[in-house]
DNA sequence: TAGATTGTTAATCGATTAACAATC
DNA sequence: TAGATTGTTAATCGATTAACAATC
């Protein structure tokens, strides 16, 4: 197929294949690997691996599968990932700093390049080698470091305030950790990350397998009632 | 409307109009809000936050809005935020140490109320003044503490096997943060947050506005150098 | 050639959205 | 009554999936 933009849905799993790759060409040395076990260690179904991987290009070989290290080459590609995208954090108190001291980051080729607050108190404080550096500095480190990713970790009142001033440093991707929606330029992409809503949400489906257990119960019962 | 499953994607929204709604009601004491006001909070548009709120029931008034506490109310119940949710941390790492010190749980009505570990170094050591136990005794601290939600923050390797004791233990709702993929039975909620994920998905937008930029700037120069 | 597996089609399903009658 | 806003319909769009011809 190649060409015409790739589903947002699509997007969304090659990070997944991705990993499921980088496994299968540590692992036992497979050259060649089939939409099949691709999908059983991405968790979704063969068909949809074929789907997607076909927005990228015909990369496969039938009667074959898909060749490892190729098709890792491919999607590492398309995701930009052959470029590094150095990436500032913006509030370092708690879960900032967790952010800043996390090894997956750098594990996967994204490098934290500058810490952010405006507490006076935390200002200058190192973390990893890097310097907390203050707010209105922003924009200069964008241009200086080549900034073009910005992870806000502040509380939810300051993040719409930070995401202008990203935007307007020029950034324009953005990862929002504060439990708020921020509001930005159509041109700027934002992922949220939200513990709370991801709670919320499991605890409906927790709420909704415990109904079911409890009807399922309530069933047994009449059962062995009407036996007796 | 009421009964017949709530779609997926509306229940993912719901915790941002939750959200949204106590910003009304704690803000300036509106008693009432439109679909309008509150689309633009969540950044969606009316239409989608009419729909939503109608597989609730009718809670809204034509002509004047939805009342912001009763609406608040229904949500909350919906969403089985009613009950609490006892929640156990597994991987007291450095991320396991930033969930378990994260203030936002507790702020929303989540009470983390076990953390587990396997590595002798950490067992004992107390967070937020809850000791950090060893992974053995998960399945009787479940019983005992009556918890309900699993929140694996090991490494990848050790994710699989954490959510089966989790499983076995009787946790019917996973939150993971390993940068992994688990295999659970149908009847177990899985949700999962992976930051390196994010940052690729990011990525991939990131590298686009930046050819759509270059473009741009191409078409820029051609036009300039037409016209000389 | 026989067996395996892709790439693509087409059917189906679910989510979004505009529009508007109902009704405060 | 006039203005506002919901709840619902129906059209549209995008994503999923099964099926299978193409082809290694």
């Amino acid at each position: 197929m190649r060409n015409r933009p790739i589903p947002e849905a699509t997007v969304a799993r090659l990070p997944i294949y991705l990993r499921a790759l980088l496994e299968v060409a540590e692992g036992r040395g497979e050259l060649t690997v089939s939409s099949e076990e691709l999908a059983a260690m991405a968790g979704v179904n063969a068909a949809k691996v074929r789907k997607d991987l076909s927005y990228l290009g015909s990369y496969g070989t039938r009667g074959v599968g898909y060749d490892v290290e190729y098709l890792l080459y491919q999607i590492t590609r398309e995701l930009g990932l052959t470029q590094d995208w150095p990436a500032a954090i913006i509030g370092i108190g708690n879960l900032g700093r967790a952010l800043a001291s996390y090894k997956g980051f750098s594990e996967r080729g994204f490098r934290i390049s500058a810490l952010f607050d405006v507490d006076e108190e935390v200002l200058g404080e190192q973390i990893g080698g890097l310097p907390i550096r203050h707010l209105d500095e922003l924009k200069e480190a964008v241009v200086e470091e080549g900034i073009s990713i910005g992870i806000i970790a502040t509380p939810p009142m300051a993040a719409q305030e930070v995401a202008e001033k990203l935007v307007d440093a020029g950034v324009k991707s953005i990862l929002n950790f504060a439990p708020s929606v921020v509001n930005v330029p159509p041109d700027v992409s934002v992922r949220k990350v939200d513990l709370s809503i991801e709670l919320q949400i499991l605890s409906f489906y927790q709420q909704r397998t415990q109904a079911i257990a409890t009807a399922r119960e309530a069933n047994r019962r009449l059962a062995v009632q009407r036996k007796v």
